[in-house]
DNA sequence: ATGTCTTCCCTAGACCATCTAGGGCACGCG
DNA sequence: CGCGTGCCCTAGATGGTCTAGGGAAGACAT
């Protein structure tokens, strides 16, 4: 935890979707992809990480598979579906857009 | 609703220090105020709205005063307290960073 | 073989900000 | 008078995230 501040609600289904469109991961390579392509600043906890593949594999935006890690364990690796891929796009956009709408206002703000 | 989509938890906090930053303003101004300067890209809910200045206002980032509004209708203005000043100075650098950290994730996956 | 570390998966329950969907009062105007 | 509108407020549902666990299995040293 420390002050690797908490995530907004709605952001780790687009970080998700994001890493996985460069092949398919297990979870906790998920989790760690996030934290080192933030430089350190995301930190995504398994207790968030697991119910989010649950939902988004429920949504079809992504497929589970089983099979073996690098480090010669059992893990359940999850690939974008087509449906993903739109859905990935559409998240990009809307995150566009919502921060944009902020940084108007916090600089246009006085 | 439309699709002025919702918010991210939390941004409303920093939304609303923000635009008081300017000077109080009462509940429905505020509301308005941050849907222009977003070029109406965000849509406070009164439902959203209240118990948000409710919750500031408890927590001592902002005070209250009646008051009438420029229409002549009674209306609550709400002001920064130098400890609202402080946990906006807050809020808007986790938000710069969180920003930076999502962008870099978007932008650096492969 | 035993113990410990690490990797990896999973779940129940609490938390809490936001949304939905209302209600209410008072001014201004036709 | 009646209606629109400005303005405030609340209860309850929703739903994503966090806390705080648990468990299995390979790796490695003793």
């Amino acid at each position: 935890m420390a002050d690797k501040s908490e995530l907004l609600q709605g952001t780790l289904d687009l970080l998700v979707l994001r890493v996985l469109n460069g092949g398919p991961l297990h979870g906790f390579a998920i989790a760690q992809k996030i934290h080192v392509l933030s430089r350190q600043a995301l930190e995504v906890e398994e207790g968030s990480l697991y119910p989010a593949l649950y939902r988004m594999e429920r949504k079809g935006w992504i497929e589970a598979e089983w099979g073996v890690s690098e480090n010669n364990r059992k893990a359940k690796f999850y690939a974008l579906t087509k449906a993903g891929r739109r859905q990935l796009a559409t998240e990009q956009d809307a995150w566009a857009r919502l921060a944009a709408a902020i940084g108007a206002v916090l600089r246009e703000a006085d």
